[in-house]
DNA sequence: GATGAATGAGTATTCATTCAT
DNA sequence: GATGAATGAATACTCATTCAT
């Protein structure tokens, strides 16, 4: 069985450009952005931009995998913070936050995931942000923290319905509103 | 003066059939559903709907309006029940869960809202909604049982985010988790 | 043999309203002026407006009628001063003009003629004129100032060609260089 | 410095199958003739017809230019003619009949420009004309055989007033009536 | 006779994808 | 491997004409 040759370093480099170039144009135009807009703005020719991705939803869906790439890596730096002595629930406080600014800036990304009812399942870099959260969520229910029956689900779910296309201030806002559902210490003096 | 001739029976019940139709079509594809699929389920020309709705953006206008018309019912009836003894609060939980499953059904509308970058402002149905909902959200800070920083904006907020395309179980876990946002008693027991 | 009842008055009123307005549009917009357009600006509906005119062609026709029996008028009006002492060929010069100067105003309608190919042939009106016309050539190359193998014809390919569309000076122009290839005097001076 | 690698060998063929289906449809059926039909006509899809032309403006503006190249062409032959040797007057009268001929193969050309309130101004080929055609002016006055007053823009009138959609003997007729306007010799022997 | 709602073929244009060079 | 020209189905919308009321 022959060994798949490495990929040469230009389709490699050619690859990146194009990646960046979908972010670029999809955070822009949403996923409505045109092939060729991508394939222009990543200096390639279209055919080039097909052979990397056969199809626009593979495209689309490998920007939205970045994406989840970037959110793995939140989850374990909270997680790593956490088990060198932060509080295991302010981290899962400031990683929701992290996620919901990140994805107001590569906004289309979401709308992206939606439209193109990309794939549910079990990408690599969702599994390390999976485990990376699981971990949070018990040490903050160890804390008494957290309240006892919240998962990993519940946390992708209200990422998932952050609202992420409005202003800032109504993020924060939705952030006041949604975080008393998680913590065992409600909203406190406010009501 | 002569009153304006009342619409045809048979053009009525076009319309009709081409309000349900676009319904269903956005529904299943979405705001990107095709004029002319949309005719096609309503058994009409192409001619007849854009007789009738002279632009997509009519068009869809006209089906969120539609939706708004059931949510501003729904507050009012809220409302009246309040009014004449049943406790404020639990009115609020339950329109909130009531909204949340008829969208579940017109699931299409809030995507066309957003994609359309639907009207901001007022229109007589919503402004319905909104005075019935101040009510409501009075009485229940009166009853001390609504956080007193709560207003219709956030009712607003959460709605349009609320997981209108997911299967029942994941919209109820996501009341729960909403609620204690809004509510002075936090989770209860679960934690 | 039954005899064609007279016309309803209601009708021959719609008649006159329907062309009146189809003159109108067509002025306005050219011969793509809509069906429903012109029947709204007669204050009537589409369908009055097709048992009028069977077809948008007919409609057409009959505004460049309409406009052939002011060229006859025109004719007849130039032929009656010539007989009453007036030099024919003043006459002739002066009826070009007028006609180039109410094309100008009517401009749509030669658009009309080409677009449409309405038919060539031989409509009373164009009959008088043409009747008209040709007194006045005669009498004008009796006067010796035509030359005499000018005819009808040459006319109707002049007015034909008229530059209707432009400007009132370029439209001068047109006829300063146009009217030395009928009359016997050349252009005078000017070279 | 690279140098823009030339156009495909293919792609060039097909403008051209473009071109020229553009010019024998437009000649048919006026510049309303439909993009789809174009394409049909030239053997190729609509999208192949969008590439090289990004809107129909622009497909009827390169016909139009076209025919303005030939135009040019014509007066810079009868120009040079002219300079060695032959009478200007002669190139200036041979020049509007074989203008008006080959006008009359395109004939839609000239629609085309009208329809579409062709560019005023000042393409490239246009100007060559105005510049031949402005010698061969200067030199027929200097002669004494055209009238001190005739401009450019006297030619470019009777050009574009041309009866160009009608049949060779109506067209040589019109030539007849209309260059005494031009000429100091006015029509010779005729009346 | 009048009304105006319904029809549906037709228009220019876009865009994901394929394939010859 | 890269290029970019070609494909063609699809889209929102128009308008002359028909026909039920």
């Amino acid at each position: 069985m022959a060994q798949a040759r490495p990929p040469r370093a230009d389709a490699v480099r050619n690859r990146q450009k194009i990646l960046a170039a979908a972010r670029e144009q999809i955070t822009l135009h949403g996923p409505d952005a045109g092939m060729d807009a991508i394939a222009a703005a990543a200096g390639v020719a279209v055919g080039t931009l097909y052979r990397h991705f056969p199809t626009k939803t593979d495209l689309v869906g490998a920007v939205v995998t970045e994406h989840m790439e970037r959110v793995a890596t939140d989850a374990e730096a909270a997680h790593a913070r956490a088990a060198s002595g932060s509080k295991a629930m302010d981290e899962i406080t400031a990683f929701i936050g992290t996620v919901l600014e990140a994805s107001a800036n590569d906004h289309a990304v979401k709308a992206a995931a939606h439209t193109l009812g990309a794939a549910p399942g079990t990408t690599e870099p969702e599994d390390r942000a999976t485990a990376a959260l699981a971990s949070l969520i018990t040490a903050a229910q160890a804390d008494g923290d957290l309240h006892l029956d919240v998962t990993v689900r519940d946390f992708y779910l209200l990422i998932t319905t952050a609202p992420t296309d409005q202003p800032p201030a109504v993020r924060a806002r939705w952030l006041t509103l949604v975080l008393p559902g998680l913590s065992t210490h409600g909203r406190g003096a406010a009501g």
